[in-house]
DNA sequence: AGCACAATTCAACGCATGATGAATAACGTC
DNA sequence: GACGTTATTCATCATGCGTTGAATTGTGCT
């Protein structure tokens, strides 16, 4: 994969011939370590190596290693315009227009990669200021307040955010097959009616357990 | 936090007199911040710092920082066994018993936080030598095959994983509230039907998409 | 009392990392 | 063709890490 071509060739310092793209090739070997490791596991150095160049050069374009992880984390969709939209047609099919939506996103290699750069680092880390958590609450979560019941808004979307990012999880980061390769069609097929019901179903009954459940396991 | 009481006091090095379980301290500080910070974040002189010890005294109780991450691991439960029960009584209300049985370990502390460092060492890093994957794969996956029809059992296990990892993200890692503060039963009546559906509703037909639903947003 | 052993600390090594600053070569412009 | 600008490398620094080995002190056994 290491992009460049004629790179590290002759002796001496002082500015390479070739490479037009330099940095677009520094970016992209940043995205896909960033994504596939993480901000913690991902150096500088190897980003460097990844773009066939030495290890100033990124300093040089890009500041620090915060810097050029802000950089590699520009996605190209953003979700305060979108998720709104899925709403403007009232509640029905509500749940499948956000489930398409999402999966139009991150089928999107342009989108994919930030987004598990994204998620991969922040996952990683604890604590109130995480970008992740900061992104979900003020991208998705506020937006949408508005499109449902004031005192429901909050526990329904984030159940149907529990559901989006089991799938970021078992789809796009473990990539668990069969499910990593199920087409899109029997996705949606299977998925949408839990957001959908997560979004209309009337609110749960402190129900009487006299269905079919036994104790399960507690303790 | 830092566990230790009356311990870096004095001057000289040897042996110091009181503290009885400090081997049981060093872990307790390398769990939590397995868990808080996962493993690549964790440094072994602030699990030292934190139970108030030397760094060189993690490394005579546990060798390696690998072979602490592994200690730190030991979950008290055994899926393998816990599972198989979940499907004995067979598929009706085995979406909430597996529920109530996922929730039961995830709420308890002994087992939260080694899970915690599982996850969170795991999903950060790509490659399919990941704990995490094979832990899912080998003692989720594989105990439950035999109770669903075999060309479907794959998929519709890794559809209830998907919503189940999701609530690991949601309420566990992100600690998004009200989710992560939700009443047991509340969750319960919220996604076992969810998980059911995955579990024993009939395979989705390539639809005529005729229902409710708009062309989303493709693209 | 003496002695083996376990617990604990100290000091240091080697390594990889993020970062900096100066040096050099190519490029664009007049 | 001279010149400022930009791209690129080299050499180097300070830091923090995991790890090691030896030194020191307390504990328990006989």
């Amino acid at each position: 994969m290491t992009a460049a071509d004629g790179a590290p060739a002759g002796r001496g310092r002082g500015r390479r011939p070739g490479g037009p793209d330099t940095r677009g090739q520094i970016l992209a070997a940043a995205r896909h370590s960033f994504a596939g490791k993480g901000f913690g596991a991902t150096t500088i150095r190897a980003v460097a190596a990844d773009a066939g160049v030495d290890p100033a050069l990124v300093h040089h374009y890009f500041g620090s290693k915060d810097d050029l992880f802000l950089a590699a984390l520009e996605i190209p969709v953003d979700p305060r315009r979108l998720v709104p939209q899925v709403f403007e047609a009232g509640l029905d099919g509500a749940g499948e227009r956000l489930l398409r939506l999402f999966l139009s996103v991150w089928e999107d290699p342009h989108a994919r990669l930030p987004l598990l750069a994204l998620v991969r680092s922040s996952l990683g880390r604890e604590g109130d200021e995480s970008l992740l958590r900061q992104g979900i609450l003020r991208m998705i979560l506020e937006p949408i307040r508005s499109a449902l019941p004031t005192d429901e808004a909050d526990h329904r979307m984030q159940l149907v955010i529990s559901q989006m990012s089991g799938l970021v999880v078992t789809r796009y980061l473990l990539v668990l097959e069969p499910l990593a390769s199920m087409p899109r069609e029997d996705l949606v097929a299977w998925v949408a009616p839990t957001l959908q019901r997560y979004l209309d179903a009337p609110l749960p009954r402190e129900r009487g357990v006299a269905s079919s459940a036994g104790p399960g396991a507690s303790g």
